[in-house]
DNA sequence: TGTTATGCAATGCAGTTGTATTGCAAACGG
DNA sequence: CCGTTTGCAATACAACTGCATTGCATAACA
């Protein structure tokens, strides 16, 4: 057998370019040839590893997914062992929301692709599933009769802060005074302004 | 001088073809060339009314945010004279939301030009008024001393709820249910479920 | 030491893109 | 009736797109 290479890490590494180049520019400036600019490879070899583009987006999509899981595993496992409801959830959240930089420039990405896939239906499956699984776990941290609704809602907070952070409608403080204001509302009291 | 058209009935003309194209297909797919086949007119025609393609986009947007501004403005004149709080937020937003297959046809387009502005700041000033607006609107009519940040995840509530629905992960009564729900922890009680 | 499967670069190709340029028909003012 | 100004179509063009094809070096196995 010939030569044998990482084929998954040269992957990932042309779907990282992918995805600074949709952050910088969106998702329409990703060509072939841009791609494997930004990644300082040929073209030819993006060509290599993907048959297709449409394949390279496929791809660059779960990449998009499993880094914003990441960030959330990591932030709860910060959190250490049996923490509040609350706490956890506030905690999620605020892992997958683009409050700096970094986080800003992926949330560009999931946003375009979320425009992205608006269009193309079929390569919006995996997506619902996240918010399928998203709401069932929110819904069994929340209080009340009506959790699967106010999970429901929560997640369409995050959802909505999370575009309009990115837009510049909000600041980052807005958006976080407006989702502890909702915390308040789904846990009772108001917890958040007392020490 | 030599003969009259009413040049704005023609850009609007273009620009109505261009969100045609743009919610079947995604902005990617906006040219030129698509956009005047789209209109039934030569490409020539769309270079004559849009020197370039960037002030072409800048008009298309601006005829998503009056078209979406009209949907509230006639939703709440449907409502009659001082309608209570809650219900002219809910028929606001409900407006807003993409529920029928007309509002989702223009609901891909928003999100689209969400997602084309993320990256081009410059273009973004004027969604950001509007959310300002929206912010202060809303705030006026919601109790309680919070109003500014119940506001603000109000209005955010409804932004992710739009791109859930969109999206297909939420189905209308879902949307509905959690935005009810939301309302009702508002405004106090639970009156959306009592008669 | 061949042989061969593989990694990758280069080039070609047909089609599309945005924009500039040109040409022409028509309508109004003189 | 003529000239000018406008509305629009057509074409040209260079750049770019995704994809197919070709060629070649190299490394592992026989």
């Amino acid at each position: 057998m010939p030569k044998k290479v990482d084929a998954l890490e040269r992957r990932t590494r042309i779907a990282d370019a992918l995805m600074r180049v949709a952050a910088e520019q969106g998702l329409e400036a990703v060509s072939l040839r841009h791609v494997a600019a930004a990644a300082g490879v040929s073209a030819g070899m993006v060509q290599h590893y993907f048959r297709t583009k449409d394949e390279m987006m496929r791809f660059a999509l779960g990449v998009v997914r499993d880094r914003s899981q990441a960030r959330v595993t990591a932030a709860v496992a910060r959190l250490g062992d049996a923490p509040a409801p609350r706490e956890l959830l506030r905690t999620i959240i605020t892992a997958v929301l683009p409050l700096d930089e970094e986080s800003r420039a992926d949330g560009r990405v999931a946003l375009a692709f979320l425009a992205y896939t608006a269009v193309r239906p079929a390569a919006a499956s995996a997506l619902h599933e996240d918010t399928a699984q998203m709401t069932a776990f929110f819904a069994g941290l929340l209080p009340g009769p009506d959790a699967d609704r106010a999970a429901a809602g929560l997640l369409a907070l995050m959802e909505g802060l999370g575009v309009y952070l990115l837009g510049g409608h909000y600041p980052p403080e807005q958006a976080l005074a407006a989702l502890d204001a909702h915390l308040d509302l789904l846990f009772g009291g108001s917890p958040s302004s007392a020490p």
